[in-house]
RNA sequence: GGGCGAUUAGCUCAGCGGGAGAGCACUGCCUUCACACGGCAGGGGUCGCUGGUUCAAUCCCAGCAUCGCCCACCA
């Protein structure tokens, strides 16, 4: 109905139109399309120079042209006006080969006197250009061709019938047997084939209707330009502005067998009438319609594409004025592939601004289209398609090949297809879930045009999926070995406690800024790093330190119950729209425990950034803690100390709020680190291997462990870096126009770097030096 | 011909004026009681090339090269 109305409403405006024009024929399918459903490749072809005599006997002109095969709807020849060489032709005759005609010589500036002979034939109706041509010089339209492309009755006796590429071979044989062909050159030429059925189109002379789309675009292409409608990313306006600033008459017609019927009536003379049914139409042309006229109703259907332009509205109820359409129109976002802002994106933002008055959506997002991993187009005869099932439930590689060699349009492809796939999934392909998927897809969405669909990518996301899953079994667990009730009591929040509390609020942040610059690329990266690097990496080990101490009071174990529990399920719920299934399952695990009721995740709040606690003391802390936590780590791996072999540390050196920090941290160092003891010293000793924490020094003692040669080489390897390091920053702070251009902050933050480099380079001079001594004493 | 985009670690990609990052892959060690779909530690990049702007360029500008996409009527 909405259809009906769309259409009978432009033609009575005027909009739309009934026609003979060339349109893009499909002599396979018996239908005309839309250019859009024009693919244009460039192929090998030729380009044949025919000789076409001239009337008054003077020789020849020479015309080149792809189609030969045309020359018998030739209707002139046509020059450049500027071109001297056949000035005195125009306005003559020239001879048609093969068809017994004359035709004349005219002047038109489209022809390029560079290209070729400078003459060309002119065809108007089976080429676009020189249909334009001929309109201007009122040239006849002499259609030579069948429905299937073959030549029809307007064509010389002995072609009729013969096909479009018998003819070409025929009408060149017959030309040189004529001696009228000068020369046969190879020519790489565009060649328009339908996108549905691969043939080559044929420019066709029928009746077909029209839309008038000028006065459609021209609010449309203001709508983008004054922002009411935003692409995103920004850039892709510009393709838009330039497809609808060049846009042509929409051909919606279709000689095909399902679709919308055209609303139009014919009776017997041919005369149109238009309306929303034949009543109507009998009731409104009553002056020129006797009751016993007997009407028939247009064959055609329209282009599926002029229904789907009404979506945004007629799903709404249109043109009932329905609730719905009064809610929901206009929406605030399109998100869909670049590949059809022009069939769809376009001409909806045209229909709605026509029969509504408004934009149809406010932003149009558009996301990249999946390639395989080569960046190819996945396409079912490249047999290269992906289906997402496979990817979620798995499959083996026996029933991939099956499915993607069976059904082929082209089944003599089927042993490459195997080949490739065989090759690129030599065991089939795991299962890994729908929320592995959906994740891996808001990852790679960025701004690009084109995802790379990369198997590994997902593996990753499924075993982002696992860890999460077992982070949570972690965090029952240890809920469980506790039987304080978490809810109830005093509650005192550690270190670390407020530091992933910090840290979890600022994920929040870029998560919340990330999504509504529909960067879910961004948003997925900082959810999965907070996760794993943060939450289960750091805060995971540091509060089995609290949990398993005897010594913590209830207090601090309820403290840090509550952060467990509490940030897991704040992060179950930031997560939910990345990997719905996983988090309902964890969340009603976990929501219970914190007193937090509800049917479903998806109906819970999606946290605010603005409602977190942060507490930026803790960072620094936390950061020296790591710090010093890898320093010793670092040590034992270099050093191929077993991991279980508890470590003493002496520490020398340090800032007095690094002192402070040690104090407070020492249990978390020993268990973190495993270390035995920290002690604080005076002297550093002989043998010892070194690592920084800030500007406190780690020694570890190893008389016999060490390996004195390796030692030195490490040293030095770290030397030279801060020595690059340090040179650059002074050479820099040594440019007066640096200092006196830069900003104080970044002044400031150079000679901060200087003093820092300074100071570790200074510390790791001596412990070089002692070894170096120790190695001399030992020769 | 016009328009748009890309070029960063072996691969897939983030970053985009103040000392380059992730995932996968790679190397070594570890079956430590959430997780071997794991842990710990590491290796790897003159950020396509040439100029320019700037105190400072992977990032901005110009040109070039290579690759790609979309439009278009060169017979």
């Amino acid at each position: 109905r909405a259809v009906t109305e769309v259409f009978v409403s432009l033609y009575e405006e005027g909009l739309i139109y009934r026609g003979q024009r060339l349109v893009n024929w499909d002599p396979v399918l018996h239908t005309a399309i839309s250019d859009l459903e024009v693919v244009s490749e460039e192929e090998d072809g030729h380009l044949w120079h025919m000789r076409y005599p001239r009337a008054d006997g003077k020789g020849f002109v020479v015309v080149a042209t792809t189609r030969p095969e045309t020359m018998l709807g030739d209707a002139a020849v046509a020059v450049h006006p500027e071109d001297d060489r056949y000035k005195d032709l125009v306005g003559k005759e020239v001879e048609l080969p093969l068809t017994g005609r004359t035709i004349p010589v005219i002047a038109d500036d489209y022809v390029d006197p560079e290209f070729g002979s400078g003459c060309v034939k002119i065809t108007p109706a089976h080429d676009f250009n020189d249909y334009e041509v001929g309109q201007r010089h009122d040239l006849p339209l002499l259609n030579i061709f069948t429905v299937d492309a073959a030549l029809n009755d307007n064509a010389p006796e002995a072609y009729r019938g013969m096909d479009r590429y018998a003819a070409r071979k025929q009408i060149v044989a017959d030309l040189e047997a004529a001696g009228l062909m000068e020369k046969i050159e190879d020519h790489k030429l565009m060649v328009p084939r339908g996108d549905r059925s691969g043939e080559v189109v044929e420019p066709y002379l029928t009746d077909q209707w029209f839309v008038k789309i000028g006065p459609l675009a021209e609010p449309a292409i203001k709508a983008v330009e004054d922002g009411r409608i935003r692409f995103v990313p920004e850039n892709w306006s510009r393709t838009y502005f330039e497809w609808m600033r060049n846009i042509q008459d929409w051909c919606i017609s279709r000689q095909l067998w399902w679709g919308h019927r055209i609303p139009a009536w014919y009776d017997e003379e041919g005369n149109i009438f238009v309306g929303r049914s034949e009543e109507e139409v009998r009731e409104k042309y009553a002056s020129r319609l006797t009751p016993d006229t007997s009407l028939s109703r247009d064959e055609d259907v329209l282009d599926t594409w002029f229904s789907s332009a009404l979506w945004p509205f007629s799903t709404l109820g249109w043109p009932a004025r329905t609730g719905d359409l009064e809610t929901f129109y206009p929406t605030s976002v399109l998100v869909t592939g670049f590949d059809i802002i022009f069939f769809w994106v376009a001409r909806m933002i045209m229909m709605g601004l026509k029969f509504m008055g408004e934009v149809p959506f406010r932003e149009v997002y558009i996301h990249g289209l999946v390639r395989d991993s080569e960046g190819q187009k996945m396409s079912k005869s490249k047999g290269n398609i992906l289906d997402p099932l496979d990817l979620i439930d798995g499959i083996t590689l026996e029933a991939l090949v099956a499915k993607r060699t069976s059904g082929l349009m082209q089944p003599q492809l089927a042993p490459r297809i195997e080949k490739a796939t065989r090759k690129a999934y030599p065991d089939g392909i795991q299962p890994y879930g729908t929320d592995s998927l959906r994740f891996t897809f808001a990852s790679l969405a960025t701004q690009g045009r084109d995802i790379r669909f990369d198997v590994g990518r997902i593996q990753g996301y499924r075993n982002f999926c696992n860890k999460l899953w077992n982070a949570a079994r972690y965090v029952m667990l240890s809920a469980e070995a506790n039987d304080l009730d978490i809810n109830k009591g005093e509650v005192e929040l550690g270190l670390p406690e407020r530091w992933i509390t910090t840290v979890l609020a600022r994920t929040m942040r870029t998560v919340e800024e990330s999504i509504a610059a529909y960067r879910f690329d961004l948003a997925a990266q900082a959810l999965y790093e907070f996760t794993w690097d943060e939450y289960c990496d750091w805060y995971l080990e540091l509060s089995n330190t609290t949990l398993g101490d005897e010594a913590a009071t209830e207090a601090q174990k309820r403290g840090t119950l509550r952060t467990l529990l509490g940030n897991l399920e704040v992060l179950l719920r930031l997560l939910h729209p990345f990997m719905p299934f996983i988090t309902e399952e964890l969340w009603h695990r976990v929501a219970p425990r914190l007193d937090r009721q509800g049917k479903t995740i998806m109906l819970q709040p999606y946290p605010a950034a603005a409602e977190a606690a942060e507490d930026e003391s803790t960072l620094a802390e936390i950061s020296w803690l790591k710090a010093f936590i890898l320093g010793v780590r670092r040590i034992r791996a270099e050093r191929d100390i077993p991991p279980a072999r508890p470590l003493a540390v002496q520490v020398t050196g340090g800032s007095k709020e690094e002192s402070v920090w040690l104090q407070r941290n020492r249990a978390r160092i020993r268990f973190l680190a495993r270390v035995e003891s920290v002690t604080e010293v005076e002297k550093e000793p002989e043998d010892a291997v070194v690592a920084l924490a800030g500007a406190m020094t780690l020694l570890v003692p190893l008389a016999n462990l060490i390996d004195p040669e390796a030692e030195l080489e490490r040293l030095e390897k770290e030397l030279n870096k801060l020595k690059t390091d340090r040179d650059r920053t002074a050479k820099k702070l040594d440019n007066e126009s640096f200092v006196a251009r830069a900003p104080a902050e970044v002044v400031d933050k150079e000679r901060h770097r200087l003093a820092e480099t300074t100071a570790s380079l200074d510390k790791l001079e001596r412990q070089y030096q002692r070894i170096r001594n120790l190695v001399n004493q030992g020769v």
